[in-house]
DNA sequence: GTCTATACCCGGATAGAC
DNA sequence: GTCTATCCGGGTATAGAC
């Protein structure tokens, strides 16, 4: 389980945020962490153990702000799957390098905080009628489309709306 | 568009492939790619302009590749749709860091070998009846579950033969 | 077309003084 | 908990001799 962290590890984390969402996963690097906070790199392990606690604490709390986010999406919608999607799509292309940072990568779930990914990933169960099948189908569907639309894999005349509402039709309960 | 490419040329791409497969892209390096070939580094720049062209070369290999199996794959199949998803699994999950090398980052288009790409899209196409926007969505969903089989993201437990088989019901023509 | 040597980047992480 | 100094590794790519 990840430690609690201390002020300025909150502050390094936060500042790590910023850092990959402006330049990528490749451009946070220790040093240049540490370059924004004001302080040498040294330091940042007082704070954080290594590398890859701060991208899991980055990662856990991107998974925090996509359940808020999905619960207030399905909350009181006629139609919880599409109101869902558009939550999903929203989040992936106002934050392109989080969301690949989150995605695109084996994760160690014990580096996480507890609960944070089930909590992004309940909606969705709920929103197919509880069947896991289903809600894995739909959640593939929704990353290829959210990835390959951040990666520019579709051609540029693609009509990207008609592909995410043919595809929520499929996984609505009851479809297929 | 690429230039033709010497018989070292084919060599370097070659074991660039093998070195792809065994070791992921991050183990994909000019030097160990000269290690394996047994010249040395610099060498590899009279065949080869650089890295980018050398991975576009191995991109566009795999794509004919890819192109071939999607093709013997639908021949003479009754659910051509479900032929070519289990076609594109296998691919996937037989090689995964070169799909994740031809799927997992923005592609150069102008410096693949033109008409790969196409080639191995056009099954698709047509296995959901012409409908672009639904071929899209059906590639989303293919992609999402290959890759995030490869991460390893979906639980240990989770049946992904049926969360397949969910997705390809739902793209099928007529269906949603 | 191959080599040796090298320039010039980058990264994660640690030792030890203060 | 901060610093300086460093160790270790990696990478792409070029210059110039043979």
């Amino acid at each position: 389980m990840p430690d609690e962290l201390s002020p300025r590890g909150r502050e390094l984390v936060a500042a790590a945020r910023v850092l990959l969402e402006a330049e990528g996963p490749e451009g946070l690097s220790m040093r240049r962490l540490a370059e924004r906070v004001g302080v040498t790199a040294p330091s940042v392990y007082k704070h954080l153990p290594d590398k890859a606690a701060l991208e899991h604490a980055v990662i856990s709390d991107a998974f925090a702000e996509m359940a808020v986010a999905f619960a207030a999406a399905v909350d009181g919608a006629g139609d919880r799957l599409g109101a869902l999607a558009t939550a999903y799509r929203r989040f992936a292309s106002a934050h392109p390098h989080l969301y690949r940072l989150m995605t695109t990568r084996p994760l160690d779930r014990g580096r996480l905080r507890a609960g944070v990914e089930a909590a992004a990933a309940a909606p969705l169960v709920a929103a197919v009628g509880g069947d896991a099948d289903a809600a894995r189908a739909a959640w593939a569907f929704a990353h290829g489309m959210a990835i390959l639309e951040i990666d520019g894999r579709f051609p540029p005349d693609a009509d990207l709306d008609a592909a995410w509402a043919r595809g929520i039709a499929a996984f609505r309960p009851g479809a297929a």
